[in-house]
DNA sequence: CACACGTGGGG
DNA sequence: TCCCCAAGTGT
């Protein structure tokens, strides 16, 4: 155990030494080890046979299973005053963020953080301005109708968030409010590993450091971790844990979990960090290394496959367009669409196309729309026509929207460019 | 562990 | 144009 110039460690090596048999060795002086200070991990060595040392084992009673890897570099703490200085002089100013010295709104950092998941700071802010002005407050969000909060979440994408975020807040009344310890939060729908994290960080100051993509990216950096992800992420994990060891970070775990994201969004960014400029270049294993840009390495992603589709724009003579809602489950869930086929791995012919069309009419070709999902290309066949009025069968399957002010309509970004090339053509 | 799950901006 | 990827979670 590497507490600093502590004596607990012996104690809790033979304990630990129970839970999992093996030859261990001492490494409490091992420079490499005095990161994780008070932080229950346990860095031993674990040899084979009695010679050859294999694998440095990392184990932490926070964690359910031992983490095995080998390190092959030894660094020294990261200096958490150089890194909140640092803050405190470039600290960026987020719609979200309190002022220094002010007090996180849990509700606010909550919101900000399942808005911010694998999404820029810059497509959030006008979303997160719109739910805190038409749901003031976690009560507000949870009285809301459903459908009012997939609306107001349309365009920014992974919608099991908004799902997710309608039914958290529902349970966080029911509990009377946000629950304010790491394993409180991990209940809540929506909320993992690293929102957990950083909501008890930034909201409830629990010395904790949230894992996301910056701190692995850091992370990695700091120790030159070669390893590619995903197969790296619970050694990065491990090592993150520690970088709050120092007495400063811990003193302000809000702020410190924060100057790491600002250091991975600023200056330890993915293409050509600006090592020069780094509070912790002195420390820096892969910047020693010379090999600081090329971290963290992936594994290589799979090829993407690409699916088509055909989608029908029809417009009546009062203006109004034929829409309808997707099934609950699966991609764009519960959003609202133009009518259309299913999406396959074979483009559609005409005729076959038109067997899905919602009205029978004289259909104009309006080509092709494109869009990227994650894991997979789309290829949308654009169908527009113009008709007297609808049946009342065509209604059936949805309902009717005024074609104005498509960008008021609440829907998914793919089928927005849809519509745009179906009212493009029709206007030529 | 692998995969499903959106979107827009930057190099 | 194309590729990368951003304050991840659930299954």
């Amino acid at each position: 155990m590497a507490r600093r110039g502590g004596s607990a460690g012996p104690v809790l090596l033979a304990a630990w030494s129970v839970v999992l048999p093996a030859v261990w060795a001492d490494c409490s002086t091992d420079g490499f080890l005095s990161l994780w200070g008070a932080v229950p991990v346990f860095a031993l060595l674990l040899a084979e046979g009695a010679e050859r040392v294999v694998a440095r084992v990392f184990f932490s009673p926070v964690l359910p299973e031992r983490l095995s890897f080998v390190i092959t570099s030894s660094v020294k703490t990261p200096p958490a005053r150089s890194l909140l200085d640092w803050y405190d002089r470039h600290r960026r100013v987020l719609p979200w963020r309190s002022g220094p010295g002010q007090t996180a709104d849990p509700y606010a950092v909550w919101l900000s953080e399942i808005m911010l998941q694998q999404t820029t700071v810059k497509a959030v802010g006008p979303y997160y301005h719109r739910f805190l002005e038409k749901f003031p407050t976690v009560q507000a969000l949870a009285a809301a109708d459903r459908d009012d909060v997939l609306s107001a979440w349309a365009g920014l994408g992974y919608y099991s968030r908004a799902r997710n975020l309608h039914a958290c807040a529902q349970k966080v009344v029911e509990l009377g409010g946000f629950p304010n310890t790491v394993e409180g939060l991990l209940t809540l729908p929506g909320v993992g590993a690293y929102t957990a994290a950083a909501v008890a960080a930034i909201a409830f100051g629990v010395p904790v450091v949230p894992v996301d993509g910056n701190v692995e990216r850091i992370t990695s950096r700091l120790f030159a971790i070669e390893e590619p992800l995903p197969a790296s992420r619970k050694k990065l994990a491990v090592l993150a844990s520690g970088l709050n060891a120092d007495k400063e970070a811990r003193k302000r775990p809000s702020d410190f979990a924060q100057a790491l994201f600002d250091l991975g969004a600023s200056l330890c960014s993915p293409r050509s960090p600006a090592c020069g400029l780094c509070p912790w270049v002195t420390v820096c294993a892969a910047h020693k290394a010379g090999i600081a840009a090329t971290l963290p390495r992936r594994a290589p992603k799979a090829v993407k496959p690409v699916r088509y589709g055909a989608h029908f724009l029809v417009i009546d003579a009062a203006g109004q367009v034929l829409l309808r809602k997707r099934p609950e489950k699966g991609l764009l869930a519960a959003m609202t669409e133009l009518p259309g086929t299913p999406w396959r791995t074979e483009p559609w012919s005409t005729e076959e196309a038109l067997i899905h069309a919602p009205v029978q009419t004289e259909w104009q070709d309006c080509g092709m729309v494109k869009h990227v999902f994650t894991h997979f290309t789309l290829q949308v066949t654009v169908y527009a026509a113009r008709i007297s009025r609808f049946s009342n069968q065509a209604v059936q399957e949805g309902f009717l929207a005024p074609a104005t002010g498509v960008d008021a309509l609440s829907l998914p970004s793919l089928m927005l460019k849809c519509i745009k090339r179906g009212l493009k053509t029709l206007a030529t």
